[in-house]
DNA sequence: CCTACCGATCGGTAGG
DNA sequence: CCTACCGATCGGTAGG
């Protein structure tokens, strides 16, 4: 047991260790991320995951130690996948009102038409952890907190260079626009409304309205 | 079995037996309305309840027959909760701008200070069912639209009135106020932001400014 | 990565 | 409303 060196189980198999371990570890957050995009991360059980991808109990829980740890470890995969899709594409631009746009776009993209079936994955934990505790609900709030922290800075980066009013508040900004977003995600989610994103479009457009005189003004005179 | 008439248990006991029957299934509701607003309506188990309320399973599940039944039936008691807090005290109000201005404001307070540890309970089940099938989705569709069409509706009336500008979308008016909602949910539940309050408040209000011209302008010239 | 197993708990029922 | 019980499943471990 603390005797050192274990019996090694897979220098029984000729096939490569460390390499297949990995794409076997992958395989399971995979799906654990879909099935938790719908179910919650508490919704996981092991059972299900070994029986849609072939492996025993133990096959799912020994990656990871315990399912908490595997449910960290979803939730850190659904975070480089929603930054992959949204932030990635724009993080080169300049920071400010342009970046802004052009990220509100791509999640109202992501959301309107989501690689999960539960739709926003972050949203989905986040309203399923926001009054337990623990490790896991930490990291939903530092990962939620982390997003709206980007769409804060770009927000007072805009007003400070003049490219969103002068009395705009950033965080303002940024709670008005996470609101539009888990609007949409439910208009989505539970209602199938095809309708929802151009709302979503339209309100994020007003949120992010350039001072007037700036091009085309905002609404009428 | 289907002899007709079983024997009832309750003719032991003297005391009344229909109104205890009700106080019972109360008390059973209340706590499970408590515990499924934090850990959402599949959360709950039969076992918590009987704990918390000291009774047996028997007896917890015994009056509703089934879990999916109780889970329908604190779904129901919730929704009453609800409109009791929110609508109720505006409804006598005429319809338009007006009520829907009162209505928020009272959504807002009971988001603020939510009378249930894990806040919105609609909130929390729709997330919950969005990516599930069943009785308890049904129910939380047809609960949470017939929200948004009562927002729908005064602010058509609003709009026609001229209490609103005349290009005001109600379906948009419905989705934005939705979102500023969750936004604050999340917000207080999630990161006990005190701000948000004010924040949402804020938001509602440009939701719902007043046609250019009407009293006080909207915002600068 | 498996088999075999652990105690705990799940929703629910029978019968009174 | 209870006790006593059901089969199924839970997360997890021992040992290889």
């Amino acid at each position: 047991m603390t005797s050192g060196r274990e019996l090694d189980w897979s220098a029984v198999s000729p096939r490569s260790t460390a390499e297949e371990a990995a794409e076997t570890r992958g395989a399971i957050m995979s799906r654990a991320m879909v099935r938790a995009s719908t179910e919650g991360l508490e919704g996981l059980t092991l059972g299900h995951l070994a029986d849609d991808l072939g492996l025993s109990k133990a096959g799912v829980v020994g990656p990871f130690g315990s399912k908490q740890a595997l449910q960290l470890a979803v939730l850190q995969l659904a975070i480089v996948g929603f930054t992959d899709a949204v932030w990635k594409p724009v993080a080169t631009l300049r920071a400010g009102r342009e970046r802004l746009v052009a990220a509100c776009d791509r999640w109202i993209d992501h959301l309107a038409d989501p690689p999960l079936p539960g739709g926003c994955f972050i949203t989905t934990v986040a309203t399923e952890w926001d009054g337990r505790e623990g490790p896991v609900r930490d990291a939903v709030v530092v990962a939620q907190g982390r997003w709206l922290r980007v769409l804060h800075a770009d927000a007072e980066v805009a007003v400070r260079a003049r490219e969103l009013p002068g009395d705009v508040d950033p965080a303002q900004v940024a709670f008005e626009l996470n609101g539009i977003a888990m609007s949409l995600n439910q208009a989505v989610q539970l209602f199938h409304d095809a309708d929802a994103p151009a709302r979503a479009r339209l309100a994020a457009a007003r949120v992010l309205a350039p001072p007037s005189g700036t091009r085309r003004r905002s609404r009428s005179k």
